[in-house]
DNA sequence: TGTCAACACGCAAACGTTTTAGGGATTTCG
DNA sequence: CGAAATCCCTAAAACGTTTGCGTGTTGACA
């Protein structure tokens, strides 16, 4: 195991002062041409890497941008890491992974344990534990001690950052507006409880769908599905309450379900009660998971575009992180596109 | 905002010197427990944290593992990650993601970029155009700098380094067992190219399995699948290529696919063909997420355990690195357990 | 009063960089 | 030929820690 090489060891070598190794390497013009070449040459050599940590400690910035979400397994989520990961890396960051997995404390822990100069900025999006106690702290103080942070999906109105989401309410009119447009007649929607703040949004937008299309809104097509006893391995529940809903709603021929969980689920079933999709009842659902991609038939959904949510949340903190005149700017609220992925669930 | 307290600032706030600062703060019994008291309280008020960077120069340790995987939109991986994250955080480790896309060239940057002093080791899936390459000298090198590496699922044999996998063969075998004992008599395999060493093992395990019950392998019956020009939004491909096997094999009444792609996309394919499943055709695939779960039928799988994986490799890499004496010791390579998760793809 | 231990603290080095300030030696120019 | 300019290089500080060692002040004891 060969010994890292660093300014030290090569200037002792060459018998020449640290200072002189420094300048030859980054070209500075204070340097003789001969020196320049003879410590380059032993620089490639012996592979020398400037040292990071040293320079960060230097520097005070780290090029590493610290990310906090709930959970890593998790499409949406993975998607906006790729995004992050793809504009910081072309800008020379890294980028560091911390897990709330939902809880506050996590996300305390994890905030503190990064904010120590380990990252120059943070981008999350907040547990929901964090969400109902509705104690955010942790975020003021952080901003407090000059670090930024960008908010993604799950925001806080009155935390002071730039933000990024996606108009949950406008995505789900354009959703619904295709099954209109698709000649649906009895549209259903398939959500969650109220609480969930992203299913109350587009629960909004299926209404004003409905709405602007002199639909009125009929509550036996609102299925709110009670979540408590479904988890990532039993989702026999969720079948059972789908299969309630669609047996006693006369008429449907067209679904909307607010993720790709529920469309899946109301696709089997349909199949199961001899419904064709897209004959003779449509689906569009949201999120543009490899569920979705891989149902059969594919399944039209709402693209939540989580590599763009991603690459934004990364641009605004990377700009303000290095835009000195930005520092205190301020913050902006991005929202970004959403678009509808027309495949064979709907005619 | 608030300037960073440092040693510094509160020495001079409280007019001692620096390491009377520091000592007090690790409650060394060099300093009066009067001026402790005097020092923690103000380290306490104005909210002191030692700087991080600091202290990885000073300790040449970061407490930090770098994970190089080639995906992270993928279940596989991000259950890895959260074993590994789950591990290194009770470790008093961070974790920093980075992404190769499979790509030899973005594998090598990272390696590079994060080893100059920024981790302490590396936990890391290779991409395949590195295996197909085969060339590892990025990693030689990184080990050769004495950083450790911890290899796990495509791994190379000839890297000395602490391994860890799943009995791919082994698991394999178990599956395709399966369909023997499910009465199936002309089972295919739908694989990788024998590059793609895990495809290729789970490929031996079924050449195995075969053999154990007496029954000859039929190279008409082996489909390796073709993925160049398959990405996460076009699959178009793979499903032609696994039409075309389908129908131009006569008589199979069982397939092991040795991915959750795979086997959804053949599943679909039959479905198509008007093959019921699994009455006609039984399937078993390998990883359990969420496709399996939500097949249509849910899909009998090999759950691959990610997040155990993940769990291992942290925990041999942190002892590689905190015990002196496990320096040099000899590589472990760690097999974990899997097991077959029976739905509803076979009898 | 002199010696010595105990106590409480400060100095300085070290980790690996970059950069400012400066300093000899050589060249240039009037 | 003397002064100024140019060239090539070094010293040292700084980033924020930790820690071995040195040192000055006590107080006790003989």
């Amino acid at each position: 195991m060969k010994q890292r090489a660093t300014l030290k060891i090569i200037a002792k070598e060459l018998d020449v002062s640290i200072s002189t190794v420094s300048k030859a390497l980054r070209d500075s013009k204070e340097i003789g041409s001969e020196t320049k070449e003879k410590v380059k040459a032993f620089a490639k050599l012996y592979n020398y890497r400037p040292n990071n940590i040293a320079l960060s400690l230097k520097n005070k910035k780290t090029k590493t941008l610290g990310i906090i979400i709930p959970e890593i397994v998790h499409h949406f989520f993975t998607t906006v890491i790729y995004g992050i990961e793809e504009y910081a890396n072309t800008k020379g960051y890294n980028v560091i992974v911390g897990l709330s997995n939902e809880s506050f404390a996590k996300e305390v822990i994890n905030l503190d344990t990064l904010a120590n100069g380990s990252i120059d900025g943070f981008i999350m999006s907040v547990a929901k534990e964090t969400l109902s106690k509705k104690d955010f702290h942790h975020l003021r103080e952080t901003i407090n001690q000059g670090i930024p942070i960008v908010l993604f999906d799950r925001i806080i109105d009155d935390i002071e950052c730039d933000k990024v989401i996606v108009n949950d309410t406008k995505a789900a009119e354009i959703a619904v507006q295709k099954l209109v447009d698709s000649n649906c007649k009895n549209i259903a929607i398939i959500t969650t409880q109220d609480y969930v703040n992203v299913g109350k949004l587009r629960t909004n937008g299926y209404i004003n769908a409905l709405n602007k299309n002199k639909i009125t809104p009929d509550e036996s097509l609102l299925c709110k599905v009670n979540d408590e006893s479904i988890s990532v391995d039993n989702f026999t529940d969720l079948e059972d309450q789908i299969t309630e809903f669609i047996e006693k709603s006369q008429g449907i021929d067209g679904i909307f379900a607010v993720n790709e969980i529920y469309a899946v689920t109301a696709m089997k079933v349909l199949r199961k009660l001899n419904k064709r999709i897209p004959e003779d009842i449509q689906i569009v659902g949201f999120t543009d998971g490899v569920l979705s991609k891989h149902a059969f038939p594919p399944l039209t959904t709402v693209d939540q575009n989580g590599f763009e949510i991603g690459r934004t949340s990364a641009k605004l903190l990377i700009e303000r992180l290095e835009n000195e005149q930005k520092e205190d700017e301020v913050f902006e609220t991005h929202v970004i596109d959403t678009k509808i992925i027309e495949r064979d669930t709907t005619l």
